[in-house]
DNA sequence: TCATTAAATTGTT
DNA sequence: AACAATTTAATGA
């Protein structure tokens, strides 16, 4: 397993059009703290497993995901793994860690080869002390994800796999915290086993009972979501 | 552009 | 976990 502790100081690129346009934020500055925020973004390949931050790591970015999928979870040198969250591209995080200047409290991994961008933290207090609009997204993006924290623990709760399923697709479609996902995301079955914590076979059965269900439609290399609120509301 | 091959992903036991 | 079937991506004519 690779562990880059800086991974976006070493192997930075500047941002092209395209990437720029999967941050979601970015449309929300202009002038002087635009130029500041485009000047200092950075992006930076990540390989499958590969981690982005630890945890007790002094927090130095803001990171998001342009393209791929990463994945949330906490120490799993002791005890047993924890996935919080997945994270589709438009998804941005750690930044309840930078407001409060702490180091990181979980890790951040790919689970597959991802296009991650990276806001240094100065940039980000200039960004927070000078623009009401990007408050307002942090503080959106806050709250949005308190609230999918709090379900998340219902859903741990939860030991029927198809429902486990449901709640966290339903979770990676969420439109404040990853307006980067369309009704399609681009998932594999795999993956959603290891982020779900499910074998690839299981999770396979899940798709195939929503699918029946009528709330998605299961592609290749991922799915399409037709039923948002079903999904949510699936088993209960 | 098309045919062939390799790789990735899904479906099933 | 293993295997077959299917889809996509890569290659070269």
């Amino acid at each position: 397993m690779v562990d880059t502790a800086l991974p976006l100081r070493q192997r930075a690129r500047r941002p092209t059009p395209a990437e720029l346009d999967a941050i979601p934020w970015l449309k929300l500055l202009d002038g002087p703290l635009r130029e500041r925020a485009l000047a200092t973004l950075e992006v930076g390949d990540a390989q499958p497993g590969e981690r982005l931050c630890r945890i007790g790591r002094p927090a130095t970015f803001w990171f998001g995901v342009v393209d791929g999928l990463l994945k949330m979870n906490n120490d799993d040198s002791l005890g047993q793994a924890v996935t919080f969250t997945g994270v589709p591209p438009g998804g941005w995080f750690g930044e309840g860690t930078l407001l409060k200047r702490e180091c990181y409290r979980y890790n951040i991994q790919a689970l597959r080869p991802s296009i991650v961008a990276g806001l240094p933290i100065d940039s980000f207090h200039v960004l927070l002390d000078g623009s009401i609009a990007f408050n307002r997204f942090v503080l959106d993006q806050l709250n949005e994800r308190l609230g999918q924290f709090i379900a998340a623990r219902e859903t741990d709760r939860i030991h029927d796999p198809d429902v486990r399923v449901a709640r966290n697709l339903a979770a990676l479609f969420h439109p404040t915290l990853y307006p980067g996902v369309g009704s399609w995301l681009r998932i594999t079955q795999q993956e959603l086993g290891y982020l779900v914590g499910l074998s690839r076979q299981r999770v396979n059965q899940a798709l195939h009972r929503l699918s029946d269900a009528k709330l998605i439609r299961i592609e290749y290399g991922g799915l399409r979501v037709l039923d948002l609120q079903g999904l949510r509301r699936f088993g209960t």
